[in-house]
DNA sequence: GATGAATGAGAATTCATTCAT
DNA sequence: CATGAATGAATTCTCATTCAT
């Protein structure tokens, strides 16, 4: 489905090309955060990564594939947090606390650059992205869903797969719009605390009000 | 404030010109719904639209003035959608009526071109964009916020700006979701109530249950 | 030579043609001397005569045509102001009077545009004006040459043709630079005197001073 | 002050690059001098350079930096010639030799490329040229200037200010004029003697005859 | 005749990508 | 491997000119 099928240029092995792998995804971030998509040309990436337009190309075989790995690497940092916040050992804490450490676990992803999550959410990315996200999607799913299931609160939907899809995506979606468009007169942790209260009410039957 | 003010273009007299101009704006949703808003080239938009590029020109000062007029076209859509849903006369309606009404009114408006409007929300748009969603954003709130008060369903929430700010987020995120990836085992009615429900719980006490 | 022979648009008999005609003409005076070469656009000109476009091309073949007219148009003016002061009945006159007559008149001329004349002025114009304005200076040079060598003044210079050139050119340039470049301390009459003696020494043998 | 400050393009480090540049900077000329102002456009540019319009764009941020570049390397050389010939060292020659030098400088300029200089002089370049013409001038009068002020020679006028922008004024066009339009029957050589001729009367008292 | 909507060739400029050094 | 000069396809936009109404 992918337009470029790349020929796989050679995985770094040594350190210094692992450093200027890392230097050209950090830059990409810089750029894609404070000046957007569009600005995010190789030649700027490679600029501000402090590196030659030639050796971007020793490690990415095109710009697309910088932010395929870009995204990739947002991707796993999110799965990571969630697999982690929901892991099984999670299970005694109680829904409230559960819920508010995704969140802020999402939280604190999007916040170090929010820009950057503009574009690699959903929306943004062009390229292949569907699959990618659809994927990303489904997994982050599948870690919600095995939570609820092995979690032994009172769970007001029958369908868990969609309960999780809704709770993600509303989840996802406001907490980026927050960072984005600051709504006025709310500080983070009161949206933290309604996002929370949000999804409480839809998952669990009688959440305990705040 | 935008970074291009056009040299106002001469506003079209003649039916003719009419025309012309609808055909450029269709042709756009065309192209940025099935191809993607990097496809919507001023020659692809023309192209499509059965026009020359010079008569493109002759009505959009520049490609950002047509995004620009189609998001104010679409905006314009949705406030009308809410206003109509919303208005004073509806507040005998129950509460699970009135957020049926709007999330199918979303849902309609999304599913003519998700693809469009995956470009037109928030996270899509370049130039400018930012101020005009922004404007969106709140003039929506606004209207949810001022239903709110009005109506005498006992709302939960004390913050109702956050409230309608929340309410509104999620709702659109999780509908256009909903639209673009198709989730599993789910027919576009179920994903109307659970966004209903997940919206209810969250500013209504006690809502009955469907 | 030139490019474009046009079918030679029907000449206007009718008054209000001719009002449309010269309506264009003084336009393009107008935006030539006020915005530029660039700026005279067939829609600008259009615009400033107060005519469609379609009416301008009615009265003529192509925009390049409405330059010519109008260089013409000055060229004939410059020729019968030359032609006028240098006239056999003006012999009697001294030759500081009749320089200065010259001088005033061609500064006449250009004072009212001076932004047009440099564009008419031998390096502007581009579409096959090398030859106008070859035609317009061997003209103005036959003029004054004969009214040399009808002039009973002690001419220092043998090569009257020569003369006549180098006399026309240095008025000609500086006239149009003071106009143009407003040159410091110096009022436009301060610089008819100097023009004047210039060309009175150059020409004159034992000139009086002023 | 001038509309665009471009965003510097790269300095050519290279040699290779350097000699891109002079050869884009030659090329400009050429076309130019041989087909004027409208034919020079990017893609012409480039390919009589033989170069890529890619290239031309690594070293020139638009086209108008093309022609300012040039400009200034014209103006440059002039400036220089000027100031060799009318340096402290040279007052010792006698006025004639002097301003024979400057006019036989100034064609000497001129004749490799008179069409490049009708373009480059006061009545052609449209962007910001005017600043740019003016500062030229002004620094040329400013040489003049000095130069009559030390000279011993017998001046006649007493506003040297105004003496050197008429005498500049006059022989620039003049000779400008001269080889644009060959006037019939003289050699250059001779209007070289005439335009000294013209500018010594001018200028010096009593100034022997040639 | 007048009007102005439509046309499209052509100009400027960008940017991903290659490749000689 | 690194470098950065060179490339050129693709894109936006302008403007002279035509022609149906």
């Amino acid at each position: 489905m992918s337009k470029k099928r790349a020929p796989a240029r050679a995985a770094p092995r040594q350190a210094r090309a692992q450093a200027t792998v890392s230097a050209i995804l950090d830059a990409t971030v810089l750029v894609l955060d404070r000046e957007g998509l569009d600005a995010a040309t190789t030649t700027r990436i490679a600029e501000v990564a402090g590196v030659s337009i030639g050796s971007l190309y020793q490690y990415f075989a095109h710009r697309d594939a910088i932010l395929t790995a870009l995204q990739e690497r947002e991707f796993e940092r999110a799965t990571a947090m969630m697999q982690d916040v929901l892991a099984a050992g999670n299970l005694a804490r109680s829904p409230r606390e559960t819920v508010t450490a995704v969140v802020r676990g999402l939280a604190g992803l999007y916040a170090t650059a929010p820009g950057l999550h503009r574009v690699l959410a959903i929306e943004g990315l062009r390229v292949a992205a569907a699959e990618r996200v659809h994927a990303f999607d489904t997994r982050v799913i599948e870690i919600i869903e095995l939570f609820l299931r092995a979690s032994d609160a009172p769970l007001r939907r029958k369908n868990t797969q969609a309960a999780a899809f809704v709770a993600f995506q509303a989840v996802r979606a406001t907490m980026l719009a927050t960072l984005l468009e600051r709504p006025p007169g709310l500080a983070e942790d009161d949206i933290v605390e309604e996002i929370v209260d949000l999804v409480l009410r839809y998952l669990v039957d009688g959440a305990p009000e705040p």
